[in-house]
DNA sequence: CTGAAAGCGCTAACAC
DNA sequence: GTGTTAGCGCTTTCAG
């Protein structure tokens, strides 16, 4: 058995030329189907599966496309998100035959050297680029090719393809939530305002708190970095505010808050509610269960795909989709006794 | 500006043939130095990068390693391993520079249908597959292949490359942590014995036990499956026999029994003593703080990706690794009162 | 319906 | 040192 079968040498034990075995395996239909058949059964004896370089190559296409976590995420894993995100891309891409290749930049270094080489050197069919900050200098280098890009997550620039969650709705509900129920002191534990996520959810809560009438009181906000970590410490400065509830802008940063409240001895939700945003399963299983705004992370890794699919297609960008996200009320939240 | 420059084009602004043009960006000594500098001010002020698929075409190799993680790990991002393992999988290819395909497969079906072409079709220069069972079938079809490839953890056939975790010595370290304390039930929560690495674990944990004087009670192991619930499951069982001691041989299920025993209102580690395997920071951060027998997991992906490459580079398999393990003691465990 | 032929962009002899 | 030439395996006109 040779290394690499080729069409040629198919056509030769099928006796026809490499074009017609070309046209049965591309599934055209100009054949004439006996001739197709015997084709079909040597491919299938012989286990042919055609050279993708070649075709590349002549097509112009590669039926890859990269996904591009750049290096401020480094923590990228500690977060559920990422790993849903993915296995939605992935779980896109393996229907539409798609190939994807993962660029994980561990360090601006590497960002700055790999980036250019990815979208200049043609073998890749498109991009999707996540977790884009504000002014981001990746999405720049974008623009200036014709390489099909979709965002993740609202770019703060406009022209750009994207997906994202309805942040800013998730936020206003999660407002109404701590309102309706009666809560008066209500803080914000919020995500960087140097991420758009962080802007939108924020932004939101705010404008949810205004229409139930209130304000949000500076001091009852305290911002965190997306970190468990990060949610542990903001939750220690705001707890000395006495807040009696707080929206807290992921999940992860919540059970960072969580450890904080246990650990000065608070009890959720008695002493402090807590209704954080994502949703992923470990809200579930925490102690207690958290009420949350519910994210949809693997559907927006299918959106993106399929947004640039179409973008590959040939569809004008931008392309944009907003993914609802809906309120799970847990036992972190309860009516307030007046 | 063209869609895309060609070595023609790049050889006719700096007035020399497509060959020199190719010695210069391929590195080779035979230049003239003065042509060198021209050519490569051209490629910089034009942003030329050659075309992969053409390369990789006539060079029959791609640059693109895949990473195959099989169906059945479908929460794989439930466990914090997988991330790390692609983090270290990652970092060592961007350092050489190669790229990394993800194949996550979602379903039998998918894997069943996408398997072949992937190892068929020729545009993966190497595999890696994690997270391989007991006469795992993957396995199988790709002993047949002349790819290369290296497992991710211990195969159960010989002649295949690996790298895997020191998972035996780390179970038998274990026992001897619960045995020196003092520990008189000692129980185990085992991984499936589906898998090599739960194999590994429970034998060296049963070895460690013997060479201490003991012997693993049957009543007192019960297996879960790599979950959290099946950690929260597990435990719930063997609380029934009253251990005061247990071996969880996984931080996911750790934290799962964790749940088990509070929900049993138990305390750790005055009712009951724990250690678990993996030692990922969640380890850390959990009430209380576990003592683990910790693995590199991001250390097991960087070695894998430098086997594979070493395979692809020529060397004969099978190529093997086997990363050590170490004790971290933390609070879940601590000297027994007599 | 099928074959012959050209060419995708690159590398690697082989000449000069 | 440098240019010319012949493919790598495939798709795609273009004839027949």
């Amino acid at each position: 058995m040779p290394a690499h079968l080729t069409l040629e040498d198919i056509g030769r034990l099928a006796g026809v030329s490499r074009s017609t075995v070309s046209r049965v395996v591309n599934q055209q239909a100009n054949v004439n189907p006996a001739v197709r058949d015997r084709v079909e059964e040597v491919i299938k004896r012989t286990g042919y599966a055609p050279n993708r370089a070649a075709r590349s190559l002549v097509s112009g296409r590669s039926g890859i496309i990269g996904l591009v976590i750049p290096s401020r995420v480094h923590t990228v894993f500690d977060d559920p998100y990422f790993p849903r995100l993915i296995q939605g891309i992935s779980s896109a891409a393996n229907e539409t035959r798609t190939t994807l290749s993962l660029f994980l930049f561990q360090s601006e270094r590497e960002e700055e050297e790999l980036y250019p080489r990815i979208i200049t050197s043609g073998y890749l069919d498109g991009l999707i680029v996540t977790a884009t900050r504000m002014a981001d200098p990746l999405l720049a280098q974008l623009s200036s090719g014709d390489l099909p890009v979709v965002v993740v997550g609202r770019p703060d620039v406009d022209g750009v393809s994207y997906v994202d969650a309805d942040n800013r709705n998730g936020g206003a509900l999660a407002a109404d939530h701590l309102c309706g129920l009666g809560y008066q002191r209500i803080g914000l534990l919020g995500a960087p305002t140097s991420t758009t996520a962080g802007v939108d959810r924020t932004t939101g809560f705010v404008e949810g708190l205004a229409r139930n009438g209130r304000a949000l009181d500076p001091r009852l906000r305290v911002d965190g970095d997306f970190t468990d970590s990060g949610g542990y410490a903001a939750m220690e400065q705001l707890i000395e505010q006495r807040p009696d509830a707080v929206f807290v802008a992921s999940d992860t940063m919540a059970h960072g808050a969580l450890r904080a409240l246990r650990g000065a001895g608070l009890s959720v939700p008695d002493d402090l509610a807590l209704i954080s945003f994502d949703g992923f399963p470990a809200s579930e299983t925490s102690q207690p269960p958290l009420t949350v705004i519910h994210q949809p992370a693997t559907r927006a890794g299918e959106e993106a795909l399929h947004l640039l699919n179409a973008l590959i297609a040939g569809a004008e960008p931008p392309l944009k989709k907003i993914l609802p996200v809906d309120l799970v009320v847990r036992d972190s939240t309860e009516p307030r006794q007046p």
